[in-house]
DNA sequence: TCTGTTATTGCGACTATTTGCAATAGCTGT
DNA sequence: ACAGCTATTGCAAATAGTCGCAATAACAGA
């Protein structure tokens, strides 16, 4: 059983209701808790359990439970997908930009930027809701990089993405 | 006047082809350098320079030039954006997620974390791509912030986002 | 310069996401 | 438990972004 009263809390102390709708599709994130879901992925699960919630209510919700950090909106190379925050879990996503898979790595890799940047520029970093981008071992030895002044290319010509 | 012999190299090493809807982009987005330009806005400045770019094509455009980090997507707060990618001058984008500001700030701060992602996961980082978020220093003293768990709440009540 | 090959485009149809608004339903205070 | 206030929702319409395909136009080679 999730932990619902901890988001009731959360939403009433910041003067944000519990409805049915919300209920939904924190019952939705967390039975597939560590996968990345698309908006139409949670859209049709959550209409599984309510038929009457609106495709518009499901972007509303997520775009607020991103904004509280309670789900991670995650950029892959297939779109834009959700994740419930784990709680206690701390790790990030990073992104091949060569075949698309995600990737997790520690959190801890990110204390030193962390600081750097509120020491500095006075930025409170919240990298853990970013999605990196960049190149996995084996699209790094796949692909033939060349180098182009300061710009890595990309995928040789096989056109269609 | 912009140095389209480089990218029109670029495109041919790759096997993509030079289209005058792709320089008028390119015209677009260099007279806009370091603005952060929407889809619409650029098609609509594409447009006004040539009438018979089709939405979709600058779409795909843009999709491509990202691909070639020609063009970096920049997410803010506001939605998508573009900026075209300055020759030789390295800076990153950070986002506020309260109040949607792009800060900008020099890639030297990303060589730590880089170095790590190398040498321990193989994973070669695009750092320079990504637009990382979290909150400036004007929103942290503006907004009284609360702590939940683990997760930094935002704005109280005034809805509408 | 001319020709063949095929990447690219415009178009139309389609899917995804956003938005305004009146009706509904949480939640607070009594 | 009830009443009032207003956040939230569903609906419908609008806007944004995607996709398949036949026509077009870059580009390489002769």
């Amino acid at each position: 059983m999730v932990e619902f009263k901890d988001y009731l809390v959360l939403f009433r102390q910041n003067g944000y209701r519990l409805t049915s709708q919300r209920t939904a599709l924190l019952q939705t994130l967390t039975d597939h808790k560590g996968e990345h879901l698309s908006a139409r992925q949670i859209t049709e699960n959550v209409r599984s359990r309510d038929q009457n919630v609106d495709p518009a209510t499901v972007y509303r919700t997520l775009e607020l439970f991103t904004k509280l950090h309670i789900v991670n909106e995650i950029k892959g190379a297939t779109g834009i997908s959700y994740q419930i925050v784990p709680v206690g879990d701390k790790h990030n996503h990073i992104v091949c930009e060569e075949c698309g898979t995600t990737f997790d790595y520690s959190s801890q890799y990110l204390e030193g930027l962390r600081t750097m940047l509120v020491q500095d520029l006075r930025f409170e970093l919240h990298l853990e809701h970013s999605t990196l981008s960049g190149v996995c071992e084996q699209c790094q030895t796949n692909v033939s990089l060349e180098q182009y002044g300061n710009q890595r290319l990309l995928s040789r010509r096989t056109h269609g993405t």
